[in-house]
DNA sequence: CTATAATATCAATACTCATTGATATTAATT
DNA sequence: AATTAATATCAATGAGTATTGATATTATAG
């Protein structure tokens, strides 16, 4: 079956959608920070440490990951642990192919 | 080989042009076009037409694609069929896996 | 209880970029 | 040559958003 846009609901829903992931993971500092968070979990203090990027900065494209559920978080101490939610990731990495492979 | 971001030149230059690539398809109506191309090359006219959006804000997103070269033009008559370039899709279609999948 | 470390929030600024309206260019048609 | 169709370009506007500086919050340590 032929994958359609632009058509019906179903296939506009999926469009918009894939763009929204698509502006979240589209930002370099929100990037390098999905990619150092594949291999470890990390905290706030060693993201923007290893990133050279102002606290608030990381912070701010952390919400913005958390928000759309790219990452998650848990509290240890006064530290904060963000983790990656690659099942999300996946999921959207494979929604694109719809717009990329035949 | 474990692939390392931010780290050694090489990886960086990567990111950011990755991020460079989300930049261009993060956006609705050019992911639309994309979409539009994938099974038939088009004119302006039929995109901008389907698409039920203005013909100068179409031309202006087919230039920013064919800047990146995600897609081609050729002149026919008074009209410029644009088509994909599928093989520069997927290859940084294949980039982004090293930011998603293990 | 106070001080400190880690993180989040808020307001202001700066910047990027999508969109629009008007106009220029190019090719075909009469 | 003049008109029309298709496309591209340009300047201006407006919306969204990354960044910064300052401050608030929360938890631990002394």
């Amino acid at each position: 079956m032929e994958f359609s846009c632009c058509k019906n609901n179903q296939s506009k829903k999926e469009l918009a959608q894939s763009a929204e992931f698509l502006k979240i993971i589209a930002e370099e500092n929100r990037l390098k920070i999905i990619c150092l968070l594949k291999h470890h979990d990390r905290c706030v203090c060693d993201i923007w440490q290893y990133l050279d990027l102002p606290q608030n900065l990381i912070s701010h494209h952390l919400k913005i990951l958390k928000d759309f559920e790219l990452v998650s978080s848990k509290k240890q101490g006064t530290k904060v642990i963000y983790s990656l939610n690659s099942k999300k990731l996946k999921k959207y990495y494979l929604l694109l192919s719809h717009y990329i492979n035949n």
